[in-house]
DNA sequence: CCCTAACGAACACATTGATTGTTCGAAACG
DNA sequence: CGTTTCGAACAATCAATGTGTTCGTTAGGG
């Protein structure tokens, strides 16, 4: 079992259990008891779960997002897929917002030394993007990383978003109904996503199965504003068509 | 010897000679010839040098700068030394702008974690502070990357600076005199830096010697307007003199 | 106040990834 | 058309990381 699996294993078995040992954690994983205290005492760092002598207790309430750095293993290959079809969909020479989340940076990665200029909204991607090959070029936004996410907020972002239009933007989303339209679990990069697609022309939402269906707290707008939708086999089936009838053109791979 | 070094070694070579075959380089430096292969490549995907069939050519003319891959690598402990300096003159709770360069970039590897709110005006340090500890705060400045440097320019960047004021600036330059002030290769990097001195209320130039009494093309301003400076004993005697006698606390490490 | 369990530091070991050199077939230049 | 250079592939080497063990220290409970 590799690093990640086990932290995954680990924050998983926490969280259902609320509270759990480090022999507890030893026995689950397999891995020695010095092992599981570094893997807490890192997932504790990540905001994960909270440390107490003997074991962990989880800080994650029933419906809240995962960290990122378990989100980017979760869904690997739906997610590589997904970003496949979206960069399949840019064109040479566009103009290209990227959003945040871990779909996004999936496919910050495929664009790399294509020919486009790309303003990410994030510090992975930006991370990603920084040393491209020619011929992409980089714009920087401005704002605030969220901690955690590296997802860029706040009035500069919201700034540097209001001085340019792009092409095409690629949004990222936790929640995304017929009905309850996008949403996302933070405020402020709903209002970010908001500003997204008022300077995006097209708007291109990347969104893994377990996305559709489901509505988080804050609301970006009406699933219209989508034009098209990449989402894999495991979205279910009524509310595709329910989004297909809004007006979204969807893409499933 | 290391990668870097041999890097920097071929560089160097290329440099004087103008011209240097495969074999004259493998030769110099004791490595394979596919070795020299590969670090050319490297060293023509960074913009030092181009590559021909049997060899490589300069593409730096006298007074280039030297792309940043290897001035990373250049007098190294002054300018960590110089970095401890600027670090210590910076108190918890200020906030802080941060220029780009080598020199900066390490400042911005020793405040990590410190209690301060910065934001960075290179890609490196937004990536060297972008998952710093608690309670460090990160603010993205917008911009476009100069290619290489990783230097944050333009319209978005000069928003984004004219939207805050800050305690400090810690600014990196390439050249600075009592006579010509302080100078920069790049003229969107000199703007920049003429606005960063406007929104801060303190100055701090770090500096090591080779840049005191050197001029370049772009001019930021006088010289008065560095509050401290911090460099090494290798700097001019005649030319710190001349800088203190303008106004400006010298620093020597 | 003491005892026990948990912890963290230090070391050894395994595994992984990066770097380098070699070989060989393909391509370029004269 | 021959020679030289190049690039891909493979094997060897080295560094870095992750893991487990040991042992002295510390925190908390009785």
């Amino acid at each position: 079992m590799s690093t990640v699996e086990r932290h995954r294993l680990i924050a998983q078995a926490v969280r259902e259990a609320g509270t759990l040992t480090v022999a507890e954690l030893a026995d689950l994983t397999g891995a020695s008891d010095m092992t599981v205290r570094r893997d807490l005492d890192q997932l504790a760092a990540q905001g994960v779960l909270e440390r107490f002598r003997g074991g962990a207790r989880t800080l994650l309430l029933r419906g809240d997002e995962p960290p990122f750095a378990l989100r980017t293993h979760e869904a690997v290959d739906a997610k590589r897929r997904i970003a496949a079809e979206v960069a399949s969909l840019i064109t040479d020479g566009e103009t290209v917002l990227l959003d945040s989340g871990t779909t996004c940076l999936e496919v910050a990665r495929l664009l790399r030394g294509r020919q486009i200029t790309v303003m990410p909204l994030s510090l992975q991607a930006i991370g990603v993007l920084g040393d491209a090959p020619e011929p992409t070029a980089l714009l920087v936004p401005g704002g605030r990383p969220r901690a955690g996410e590296g997802a860029l907020t706040g009035p500069l972002t919201l700034a540097s978003l209001s001085a340019l239009r792009f092409d095409t933007a690629v949004l990222g989303c936790c929640g995304l109904t017929a009905g309850d339209g996008m949403t996302a679990y933070d405020l402020d990069e709903a209002a970010v996503k908001k500003a997204v697609v008022t300077s995006a022309r097209r708007v291109i939402a990347a969104a893994d199965g377990s996305k559709l269906g489901r509505t988080a707290h804050a609301y970006v707008g009406p699933s219209s504003l989508v034009d098209i939708l990449v989402t894999d086999a495991t979205a279910p089936a009524d509310e595709t068509s329910a989004l297909e009838d809004n007006g979204t053109t969807l893409k499933i791979v």
